[in-house]
RNA sequence: GGCCUGGUGGCGGAAUGGCAGACGCGCUGGACUCAAAAUCCAGUGUCCUCACGGGCGUGUGGGUUCGAGUCCCACCCAGGCCA
């Protein structure tokens, strides 16, 4: 075989790894674990995307890596099947979801195998697989099972939950339900008419369908729920632990929105009632001027005053229409209804008015607020609106009344940060800390509020009215007349997985029961005389992805999710790669299901993810666009867009504009400047670039190096074929190196040698097996290949090249060109595969060359470089400087105040 | 508005506070070829200079330092997340 042919040399051994089961990976092992994880793909229709492979690229380099290092390393793979695209394309043609997603996964399969990961295929899970589902159910029924023991800080069975009024039957029953981690709550939730479902908050955007893009609404329905926030303190508190990115695990923090203050008790006047608000800042209590309570709040009606109640009610049926977003958007202006009520403020005994107003969440802290207008931007923006009094309890610096033209009497904006207590009887003087002490102390002591920590998170909303997912292992009882009693039986462990039925018709009823309805043979059990409707609901994406990586661990186990002797040895991840969209959602989920699973006793340790590395967003080739308007061209200002009217945009081709200054601009018109840049790739762009194209002509190997070579994996980077084009060459230049193209069948090169090498060989070689390592080890993969391509170009100038150091160089390429390293590994002579070769080891007594050169500074400007020996002592660097002739001329007739010598480094002369 | 990332040649990008631009792409010139492709060799930040050499250069403006792409302060721009 004479030149390099990638279509011949990658199926060959993606044979050979599946033919000799070279990635099986055994349960068990004496060497040290290492669990490498990918995040596993929705196998949509389209296919493999460039994105998927770079993460997979990375993680297949690492455990290659690992292997020859001497670890036992888990590196699996599998789907994420059920969710919406297949099920939209089963109301489109009738084609069963499933076998849309077999037919899907088929691809996904094909196309990640032409790559050469080197997955252990028999763990390969499927979401959508009833074994898989199964357990998936059993994980529901778990966290069904059980509740939140706050004092102990942890979940517990149910059936330990205490009893202490002795309850009996139903009322028990209701008692346990009302505690469980999975519970059944009428929540108002975003329900999305042409897609037939209930949404989550997160997956709908401004009002509409994250998924299509769909206009949405406001409905209350009865939804299966998870109490996501009993774990919300152990959520944040644990990320500590983890090596994450900071900014995944900020946004964690913030979606979690832990903020600690107090709830305070107003009273309401002639009524036993009390509005209860929580507030951040009980230091501002003396300045709350009005009390805000949230259009849904319970004791609207027990405030309001007959003649404001229509004005009241029709408040409240205009904000049940609006988003959270646009209830609490700052942008626009706040609106409101004065209540004709009145609250007591307890520091003080003062009478102020209560109002409804849509900026005040019923979800959030109680769904009340005391108003601090002047300290407080919305509420100070609602105070102006409404005319209600601003009070100066926090003293602004001076600086801030300065910026703001602001006086201690007259503030022109609220001032939310720190400072000394004023008009607040006794906090006066205080610094904001000490007043927030000291006034919660206060409250507590005389019963009227107390110390809380609050959560911006809410419960999960888990419950999907549609086909594809995972039925809920649960049976609604129903009474004589065939109505629900509200009351549940839990599907028998032993009677899981409870499957979907085979539909015909997949279109949303419209009803919020979902398509589940229409399956009438499905839909009724009779169970010891008793009859039962099941669960029509379905479960969210998420569900599946919420353990998979247990499932690896223990893919075909029949008898429990996981056997957890096999979680303590491979547990937790190791290292996780996967796209930051997943930062928040995924990655809290599946924390959430690992802690309970902890607490039940089914995992080890209470983080699943040690480290996270987060890939970069791979875009579409760099596009330059030019503007015109009637026939003209327009030029766009600094940020490409263009200035004026146009008409038409015209894509440029890369020979039609130049840079000048800072921008692109036309060549035939250079006062005509033009936009570039470059998008995420997308089907309606037309940019999007198929895995199988480039592997086809380039091979698979060139794939994954380009993708490592683009830049540092984290970040964000434009494809570029010619960059393809570029490592490509690289592969055959080594090709060459070793093989003799020439030669009708497979030959080494007349110039390997067995002869060996040189010592600048030698010393280059171990300097690139020291950086290759070391920038493996650090996820550095573009400047390990620039070292890697550095090597060949010494090694293709030697005359003669030593068969030790092409073996040792061949197995430093093949975590990132495998297919090749195993081609070049047989034809140096050796019987079957590197895989599990020793990786190479650098010495460092070779990396040193016995003569360095340094360069000379004077006044920090280089002025020349001097040859020493690499061990001389900084009066031999000094001394050496001060022999060159150019540093000598730069030197003369100036006084030299200080000489700066960084031993091995660099000699600073320092005149005046 | 807040937070996080980033800003270096024509392009992707490299640089423990110590030679800015490794490596790759592109481009220019040369070799090979009847010719082209492929391949190989040389050059390639920018300005001044025939040259030797020198000036200027890491988004902008300050600062620390013998020395700053790197550290500090302020600002501008882009992307992401939150509001």
């Amino acid at each position: 075989m004479p030149s390099y042919n990638p279509r011949l040399v990658e199926p060959r051994w993606q044979r050979y790894w599946d033919d000799h089961r070279t990635f099986a990976t055994p349960d068990t092992s004496d060497k040290p674990k290492f669990y490498i994880l990918d995040m596993f793909p929705y196998p949509s229709g389209a296919g493999l995307h460039v994105g998927h492979p770079e993460g997979y690229t990375a993680t297949d380099i690492l455990t290659r890596y690992r292997r020859a290092k001497g670890f036992h390393v888990l590196h699996p793979m599998g789907w994420d099947a059920f969710g919406l695209p297949a099920e939209q394309y089963a109301i489109q043609t009738g084609t069963h979801p499933r076998i849309t997603t077999s037919k899907n996964v088929a691809t996904f399969k094909r196309q990640i195998k032409s790559l050469g990961f080197s997955y252990d295929w028999d763990r390969e899970v499927d979401t959508t697989d009833p074994a898989y589902v199964k357990w998936t159910q059993w994980i529901f029924l778990l966290l069904h099972d059980t509740w939140y023991d706050s004092a102990a800080g942890k979940g517990r069975p149910i059936s330990e939950l205490p009893n202490p009024a002795g309850l009996t039957g139903d009322a028990l029953r209701r008692h346990e339900d009302a505690h469980r981690l999975a519970y059944m709550a009428h929540v108002p939730v975003w329900w999305c008419p042409a897609l037939g479902t209930v949404l989550a908050n997160e997956e709908v955007i401004d009002g509409k369908s994250e998924r299509g893009d769909h206009p949405c609404e406001r409905r209350p329905l009865r939804q299966w729920m998870l109490r996501i926030t009993a774990y919300a303190d152990r959520l944040e508190s644990d990320l500590a632990t983890l090596d994450w990115p900071e900014s995944i695990k900020t946004m964690q923090r913030e979606w979690i929105g832990r903020s600690e203050g107090a709830e305070v008790d107003f009273s309401l006047p002639g009524s036993a009632s009390t509005i209860r608000v929580f507030t951040t800042r009980p230091d501002t209590l003396f300045g709350a001027t009005y009390v805000v309570l949230s259009p849904e709040h319970a004791l609207v009606d027990v405030v309001a005053s007959s003649d404001q109640k229509s004005a009241v009610d029709q408040y409240r049926v205009a904000a049940s229409r609006k988003s959270d977003l646009e209830r609490t958007d700052l942008a626009k202006t706040k609106s409101g209804v004065f209540t004709g009520g009145y609250a007591i403020n307890p520091v003080n005994g003062e009478k102020v008015p209560i109002w409804i107003a849509d900026y005040v969440l019923a979800s959030y802290g109680t769904g009340a607020i005391m108003a601090v207008p002047g300290h407080d931007e919305r509420d100070f923006a609602f105070a102006r609106q409404f005319g209600l009094p601003i009070r100066t309890v926090v003293t602004p610096n001076a600086g801030w009344l300065k910026k703001t033209g602001s006086t201690i009497d007259n503030l022109t904006e609220a001032y939310t940060d720190d400072g000394l207590a004023v008009n607040s009887g006794p906090l006066d003087g205080l610094d904001t800390p000490a007043a927030k002490s000291k006034i919660i102390d206060w409250l507590e002591e005389r019963k009227l509020g107390q110390r809380r920590v609050n959560y911006k998170l809410r419960d999960w909303l888990f419950s999907r009215q549609r086909y594809w997912g995972e039925p809920f292992p649960i049976l609604h009882e129903l009474d004589a007349a065939g109505q629900p009693t509200g009351l549940v039986r839990r599907v028998e462990a032993g009677d899981l997985p409870v499957r979907l039925p085979d539909l015909e018709d997949f279109a949303p009823t419209g009803d919020p029961g979902g398509p589940l309805m229409k399956a009438a043979d499905w839909l009724y059990v009779t169970i010891d005389g008793r009859k039962y409707r099941r669960e029509t609901n379905t479960m969210p994406q998420w569900a599946g992805s919420c353990w998979y990586y247990l499932r690896y661990i223990d893919p075909k186990n029949g008898s429990a999710a996981i056997d957890p002797a096999k979680a303590k040895y491979w547990l937790p991840v190791d290292l996780y790669v996967g796209g930051a969209e997943h930062a928040v959602l995924h990655l809290l989920y599946s924390r959430f299901w690992h802690k309970v699973l902890f607490d039940r006793g089914i995992v080890p340790q209470a983080e699943p993810f040690q480290r996270l590395v987060n890939q970069g967003l791979i875009l579409g080739e760099v596009e330059y666009t030019g503007f015109k308007n009637a026939g003209q061209w327009v030029t766009t200002n600094i940020k490409g867009e263009p200035v004026g009217p146009s008409d038409e945009s015209v894509k440029l081709p890369e020979e039609d504009v130049e840079k000048v200054g800072d921008s692109f601009v036309l060549k035939a018109d250079p006062a005509i400047r033009v936009d570039a840049r470059a998008f995420k790739m997308s089907k309606s762009r037309g940019n999007v670039i198929n895995p199988d194209d480039v592997i086809n002509e380039y091979g698979a190997d060139s794939l994954r190096l380009y993708e490592m070579f683009m830049g540092p994996l984290e970040q964000v980077k434009p494809w570029s074929t010619r960059g393809v084009e570029g490592v490509y060459r690289f592969l055959s230049r080594v090709w060459r190196a070793i093989i003799d193209d020439r030669a009708e069948a497979m030959a080494l090169n007349p110039a390997v040698t067995d002869a060996a090498p040189d010592a600048e060989t030698l010393r280059l070689l171990h300097q690139t097996i020291a950086k290759v390592t070391d920038d493996l080890d650090g996820l550095r993969f573009n400047t390990a290949i620039a070292a890697m391509m550095e090597f060949t170009n010494h090694l293709t100038k030697l005359t003669a090249r030593p068969r030790s150091a092409l073996d040792t160089f061949v197995l430093l390429l093949a975590p990132f060109a495998p297919h090749m390293a195993e081609e070049l590994w047989a034809a140096l002579g050796h019987t079957g595969s590197l895989a599990y070769e020793p990786w190479p080891q650098h010495d460092p007594a070779l990396l040193k060359a016995d003569t360095i050169e340094i360069p000379v500074q004077v006044n920090g400007k280089l002025r020349s470089k001097v040859t020493v020996p690499a061990d001389c002592d900084e009066a031999t660097m000094e001394a050496a400087a001060r022999a060159d002739e150019k540093v000598q001329a730069n030197l003369a007739g100036k006084t030299i105040r200080k000489v700066v010598v960084a031993r091995g480094r660099l000699v600073n002369f320092v005149v005046g």
